[in-house]
DNA sequence: CACGGCTGCCAC
DNA sequence: AAACGTGGCAGCCGTG
């Protein structure tokens, strides 16, 4: 992932009518190369997979494998359109530079704001990217994307986007390179390179998000199915519940003695509720676990397997698991954090019950890794906090906190520092943020700061300068009210709501997206180690990533590399760290990593919340 | 009947 | 411990 080596080389994918024009482009901006690629007669593909962006009548995979050996750095305006044919034609990149999703950072970044590249007018390039697979007839997207047309030339916007992210010629680090035509501004060239490194960072997040796709999380649906049918009972005829779920509605029935409630309408059920005397006022579980009433037990139980059945059941099995795999859709930089989304599958939110169907394929194994106290050792970090930092050289960072003097307890810290990123106020979180921030001034400020700026309807950015977005119209509305002397006391009230909601959100932005960086770089290397662990060998015959989620990672590896696998693992976090905040390693990004067969082998959740005796992994 | 707002719960 | 950050998603229910 080096995002700074000024003799890169740039191959640029620009795909037309029936050919394909590969661009070579240096570190400087200049064309250095280009050459054409047609339709070679005979291996001519059907145009029925054709995806905008993609190569379709081309075939590409000969003149990547061949340009790959000299580590070039592929340029394409989508990863996600352009990567799953080669993927599928059996070709890996090393490195890319995902045009769209660099435009949306820098176009964004408050840092840049002020240079021609920033106040340049919209274009296509700012539109979302367009949905692979949508060719039907009258909506044909490869018709009507902007990529295809003459306007959107990927070469030029590579051009403009190197042109902006170039460090000044003063730097000394630069290379003695001629005279880049120069430049936009007074942007600090620290700021420049942390770009770089976000820019490169997210692009190496879609190739990675481009191949989970591509091998998919292995599922056993056997497995998945007999847990379903142990806890739910046998798989119903459609339109009817499962048998347990039918005895527990059958018991809340009777214990509020009623013959027709539907549970599953929370106004209906609300109604039921307080026709048989209980003072509630919604149907959330957290609320009916207060009462005493013999509706309440099997209610919580009917919740708890409804869920399972709707979200995870058998529906869930035949949409999302096919020939063994689970292939959800990531969207790379889909959160305005920098954290991924997924689209369809519901990936971000697998509940613990089904992790057991996660199983590794015969004789592979899972190595899971999953960063301990992520964002508390992130905000030491970016901070600069030395107390705090102290704390976060600690296994269990929250440990480390008590162990500092500032609190109690574990409990307290933990919740005391969730509270300080998170903007709670109330019980535990509010009483210990004095403490926090008597022992952490300098932490604690960093999210104040954060959280005023927002408060005051400014932007905050994250340690490598992803931007927040401007507070919404409607916010601006209400404040403008709010100043008016007329308005009455119920919009000013709101408005005041408004804006200490919006300070919440930037003073999480910062450190959720900073950790979400951090995690980028972690995955990017660890792909890298990865490929060299695996040799010459293809990617699903090799280790490979098979799953991401915010702090935590899978390999599906061969279980006689489980062990190289799992001190990449660690090695890559250790890395990561010192890739974004500097060599001294002032804090110390651990994982607890788990070598497994099963996903559900993994770190459990315990009910007494977040269990102090979790091990903290294999770099002791 | 499609769509969107709302509720509630899952993940981090 | 408490109702405080980011999301996705299923089902209900009112609207056009």
């Amino acid at each position: 992932m080096s995002a700074e080596a000024t003799d890169t080389r740039y191959v640029v994918v620009a795909p037309g009518e029936g050919q394909v024009v590969l661009t070579v482009v240096g570190a400087d901006g200049t064309v250095l190369e280009s050459r054409t690629l047609t339709g070679s007669g005979g291996t001519e593909r059907s145009r029925t997979d054709h995806a905008p962006g993609a190569a379709t009548d081309v075939d590409l995979t000969a003149a990547v494998r061949e340009l790959e050996r000299d580590g070039v750095r592929w340029t394409w305006a989508d990863t996600a359109l352009t990567y799953p044919p080669l993927l599928a034609a059996g070709v890996r990149v090393a490195r890319c530079h995902d045009l769209r999703l660099a435009r949306r950072i820098l176009r964004n970044a408050a840092w840049l704001a002020g240079t021609p590249f920033a106040r340049a007018a919209h274009d296509a390039w700012d539109d979302p990217a367009p949905v692979p697979g949508t060719t039907d007839g009258l909506f044909d997207s490869a018709a009507l994307s902007p990529v295809r047309g003459p306007a959107l030339d990927p070469v030029h916007e590579l051009q403009r986007q190197l042109e902006v992210l170039r460090p000044a010629p003063s730097d000394p680090s630069t290379a003695p390179s001629s005279a880049p035509p120069q430049v936009p501004s007074q942007v600090p060239d620290d700021r420049r390179g942390r770009l770089r490194l976000l820019v490169a960072a997210e692009s190496a997040g879609a190739l990675v998000a481009a191949e989970m796709a591509f091998c998919g999380l292995p599922w056993r649906a056997d497995v998945h199915d007999a847990l379903l049918t142990t806890i739910l009972g046998p798989r119903p005829v459609e339109g009817y519940r499962p048998a347990m779920l039918e005895a527990k509605l059958d018991e809340v029935r009777a214990a509020l003695g009623t013959t027709d409630v539907n549970p599953d309408s929370p106004a209906d059920l609300l109604r039921a509720l307080r026709r048989a005397g209980l003072p509630v006022t919604s149907t959330r579980s957290w609320e009916l676990k207060e009462l005493d009433h013999p509706a309440v037990a099997p209610l919580l139980e009917y919740k708890k397997l409804a869920r399972l059945w709707t979200a995870n059941g058998w529906h869930w099995l035949d949409a999302w698991v096919r020939d063994g795999r689970f292939r959800p859709v990531y969207v790379v930089g889909g959160v305005v954090t920098g954290r991924w989304a997924s689209d369809g599958g519901g990936a971000l939110q697998l509940p613990h019950q089904v992790r057991d169907a996660v199983r590794a394929d015969d004789g592979w194994s899972f190595v899971v890794a999953d960063a301990a106290q992520l964002e508390p050792r992130i905000l030491a970090a970016m901070s600069g906090d030395p107390a705090m930092a102290r704390a976060g050289r600690a296994a269990d960072m929250y440990e480390g906190i008590v162990a500092t003097g500032a609190v109690e307890t574990r409990e307290h810290a933990k919740y005391g520092m969730l509270g300080a990123m998170y903007g709670g106020t109330q019980g535990v979180s509010g009483q210990v943020l004095p403490q926090l921030q008597r022992a952490f001034p300098r932490a604690l400020g960093v999210v104040e700061q954060a959280a005023a700026t927002g408060q005051r309807g400014g932007r905050v950015t994250t340690w490598l300068g992803r931007t927040s977005p401007p507070p919404g119209a409607q916010r601006s509305a209400a404040q403008g009210l709010a100043s008016d002397p007329d308005a009455d006391t119920a919009a000013t009230d709101r408005a005041r709501a408004q804006a200490r909601s919006w300070g919440r959100f930037t003073r999480n932005f910062v450190v959720q997206g900073t950790a979400a960086e951090w995690a980028l770089c972690w995955m990017a290397l660890l792909r890298g180690r990865l490929r060299e662990l695996g040799g010459e060998a293809a990617l699903t015959g090799s280790p490979h990533l098979v799953f991401f989620l915010h702090d935590e990672v899978i390999v599906h590896t061969p279980a006689a590399l489980a062990d190289d696998v799992a001190e990449a693992v660690v090695a890559c976090a250790v890395e990561a760290g010192r890739l974004l905040f500097g060599e001294p390693d002032a804090v110390e990004f651990r994982l607890s990593v788990a070598r497994v067969t099963s996903y559900a082998q993994a770190k459990q959740p315990s009910q007494d919340g977040d269990a102090a005796t979790r091990d903290q992994g294999v770099e002791g």
